[in-house]
RNA sequence: GGUGGGAUACCCAAGUGGCCAACGGGGGCAGACUGUAAAUCUGCUGGCUUUCGCCUUCGGAGGUUCGAAUCCUCCUCCCACCA
């Protein structure tokens, strides 16, 4: 039972530090029913969670089955220090505005995986705020420059002359001292928070907690792109509150390569389901576009309902797979006759007439599926489908 | 506080008086191919009622010049080294 337990809980994870932390607290729980904590922390900086976030959020939800009281802390008061150039008072309060409302969006969707019951949600201002300034100086007399500049990335912009911020070494610090007010028995984050992870460890010593947190980290999930990492930034992710039908159509634009990368971080599939579809896919019983279909589904269906992701799928086909055009697609009105180019921009599917002449040139754009090779075409009224590219269409009525 | 170096389009980065709407790479968009993809190949990648045309852009403001991203002056910001 409890094999079976750690081994849920170990999925998927790219380092865990202090295993046996782990055992021994599932164990208790177990054994005694005894409780713990497992803390995550999430920087507020913008409104939407994405499928990034939930990676974290499903391994958390894992850690819940299992005895543990989930400490969810949004980063308010380090995502303000994360911000470079404070400039004026008025500013900075309108980024507080912003992070407590994008605060406020990410409770409602986290919800959606975590067991509310077995939650507790932290502001970290709450204690970070009252740390005050001789608290911080005492906080970072914990430890050296010398250890901060190990830390991978800063050594490495230190070495190429790229600038630090102190604020940047004080972060750590800061995280790590969530854990200490917290005294969270577990951390869980990104590989890429290993440095900060261990802070945690670290200062928990150092203040004397009596005990130090067990860390596990999971792989970063890449983008759409299949390369960086997936961020909002970036525009290469998946919202969990997008539209199921854009939520389908992104997860079918991923690699064959990156979908079982997603098979095992975002499916609750088993581990040894998701090795058969692999098998399958290889001894070509199984369509790669259909384990990917498979995929999309899952997840659709997880933030929406059974029924969206049916329809998501049955709209993704119909664009697709017969090359129809989509149902529900927008209306544009305009005064005619009206040059091609222009026409394109109002719709919306063009941001400059020039970039609509590029792509006319190119052949992406299609009248009525049929391909339009005069770029000063004028269009005299009627009512037409307008076309650029695979994806985007448009409804013109010309008056 | 002192001394050097730097700021070029979405990002990196060439360009050091006209040949510059600005090399090259990345990214992005599009076409072919496909499974909707990936990989590959090809084209495009400031704007404009319409490209053998005009307008805006090389940190900001002025100036020199027939002509400036390129030269001069001042300013802003960034980096490094020394204190």
């Amino acid at each position: 039972m409890i094999n079976e337990a750690l081994r849920e809980i170990q999925r998927g994870s790219a380092e865990i530090i202090d295993e046996s932390r782990l055992e021994s607290l599932l164990k208790n729980y177990f054994e005694k029913g005894e409780n713990y904590y497992v803390k995550a922390g999430f920087d507020p900086t913008a409104p939407d969670l994405h499928l990034g976030h939930t990676v974290l959020l499903q391994k958390l939800a894992a850690f819940q089955k299992y005895g543990a009281i989930v400490q969810f802390i949004i980063g308010d008061f380090t995502a303000m220090i994360g911000d470079p150039t404070g400039k004026s008072e008025t500013r900075k309060k309108l980024d507080k505005e912003v992070v407590l409302q994008n605060a406020k969006s990410y409770q409602e969707q986290v919800f959606k995986i975590l067991d509310p019951n077995k939650t507790e949600v932290f502001f970290n201002s709450k204690w970070l705020d009252e740390l005050g300034a001789s608290g911080l100086v005492e906080l970072t007399t914990l430890f050296s420059v010398a250890r901060m500049l190990e830390r991978d990335d800063f050594e490495k912009r230190f070495k190429s002359q790229k600038p630090i911020a102190i604020s940047e070494f004080i972060y750590p610090l800061l995280q790590g001292y969530d854990s200490v007010y917290l005294k969270s028995d577990v951390e869980i984050g990104g590989t890429d928070q290993k440095f900060n992870l261990l802070m945690g460890r670290h200062l928990q010593r150092s203040y004397g907690v009596g005990k130090e947190q067990a860390v596990m980290m999971m792989p970063i999930l890449e983008g759409l792109d299949g390369v960086q990492k997936m961020s909002k930034s970036l525009g290469n992710y998946i919202g969990v509150t997008e539209e199921p039908k854009d939520m389908f159509a992104k997860v079918m634009s991923i690699s064959d390569e990156l979908m079982w990368r997603y098979y095992e971080l975002l499916s609750s599939r088993s581990l040894e389901e998701i090795e058969r579809l692999k098998e399958d896919v290889k001894k070509g019983t199984l369509h790669p576009k259909r384990a990917k279909e498979m995929l999309a589904m899952e997840i659709v269906e997880r933030f929406h309902s059974k029924e969206a992701a049916k329809e998501a799928k049955e709209e993704f086909d119909k664009i697709h797979k017969k090359k129809e055009i989509p149902t529900d697609i927008k209306e544009v009105e305009v005064e005619g006759p009206i040059w091609i180019a222009k026409a394109l921009v109002e719709a919306g599917l063009e941001p400059s007439t020039s970039q609509a002449r590029r792509d006319i040139t190119a052949g992406a754009v299609k009248i009525d599926q049929q391909k339009v090779t005069d770029k000063d075409l004028q269009i005299e009224p009627g009512e037409y489908i307008i076309q650029v590219g695979k994806r985007k269409f448009a409804k013109l009525k010309v008056r």
